[in-house]
DNA sequence: AGTGCGACCCGAACGC
DNA sequence: TGCGTTCGGGTCGCAC
């Protein structure tokens, strides 16, 4: 499940591999993935190169000349580089071929993934990218931002975290967590958190993201070794799936329930 | 404008 | 064992 941390792994990983390779081909097999004719995306990369690999939030930005390929892994979606000679997998949708007869492909077990093709001078006004808000590590993510956006936001805290628009970043696991660490009940009403406790949330987000980031991010269903994406934070995961066993801090029982229809994992004793 | 929920997917986990 | 059913996860689009 990639969060931030996981895509910022596969982009630092994706930058040592394929950049300043000619692409010299581009085989799709699952269309709906892409969000654009398939022929004009697929003219906008062969006989060009990637220059570089940003990130928005969870959305990797492959930089080329006149265009950005923008890639949202969603659930379960992997890059791999393989030779081009290479059995094409079941769940492989799209390949980019290198010149170098190297091959980026892109795997997705759910095809949740989605990819898309913008010209350079628009991306300021492409809504997947203009609309997420402050990421957990911008500094200018302060508290009275974040009572700001909570001020007319009276669903639960838990839900409003995913909300992409306030933090850009988080998904479900890293929200869990956040909250449990900054001891706030995940039902609270976001329009009743404290200067304080909004403090608590930015510190405890910091601090989650930067040694998730460290470890590579999380790796919950075992997969054989994908592309950048076998990370470790899950050996220091709190609550996350954890229902039933003890609070590592109070020893009481994690209680697992659902909130905006996503499972919530929460200390019912440290997040009253 | 904000809020809630179904749709998109399919492998895993579960129930019988 | 084998079959059918349910679940999950991020985001979008639609209905209210």
């Amino acid at each position: 499940m990639p969060e931030l941390a996981e895509v910022e792994t596969v982009r630092n990983t994706l930058k040592k591999r394929i950049l300043h390779k000619k692409i010299v081909d581009v085989k799709i097999i699952y269309g709906n993935i892409i969000q654009n004719d398939l022929e004009e995306f697929k003219k906008a990369l062969i006989n060009n190169e990637f220059k570089d690999i940003k990130r928005v939030g969870k959305w990797l930005l492959f930089e080329l000349n006149d265009y950005y390929l923008l890639s949202h892994l969603r659930m379960e979606g992997k890059y791999f580089i393989k030779n081009r000679e290479e059995e094409v997998l079941k769940h492989e949708h799209v390949i980019i071929t290198f010149a170098d007869h190297t091959d980026l492909r892109y795997h997705d077990t759910r095809k949740f993934g989605r990819m898309k093709i913008v010209k350079k001078e628009d991306l300021k006004n492409t809504k997947e990218i203009s609309k997420q808000g402050k990421e957990p590590l911008d500094p200018s993510l302060t508290s009275s931002y974040l009572q700001t956006k909570f001020k007319n936001k009276k669903g639960p805290i838990k839900t409003i975290l995913l909300d992409q628009e306030i933090i850009s970043g988080l998904g479900n696991i890293y929200a869990n967590e956040v909250l449990f660490a900054s001891k706030i009940n995940p039902l609270k009403c976001a329009n009743t958190l404290t200067k304080e406790e909004c403090e608590r949330i930015i510190m405890t987000a910091n601090k989650i993201i930067k040694k998730a980031i460290e470890m590579g991010g999380t790796t919950i269903r075992s997969y054989t070794s994908s592309l950048g994406v076998t990370g470790h934070y899950q050996d220091y995961l709190c609550v996350h799936k954890k229902e039933g066993d003890p609070c590592p801090i109070c020893g009481c029982l994690i209680e697992k329930i659902k909130i905006g229809g996503r499972s919530t994992y929460f200390c019912p004793n440290c997040q009253k």
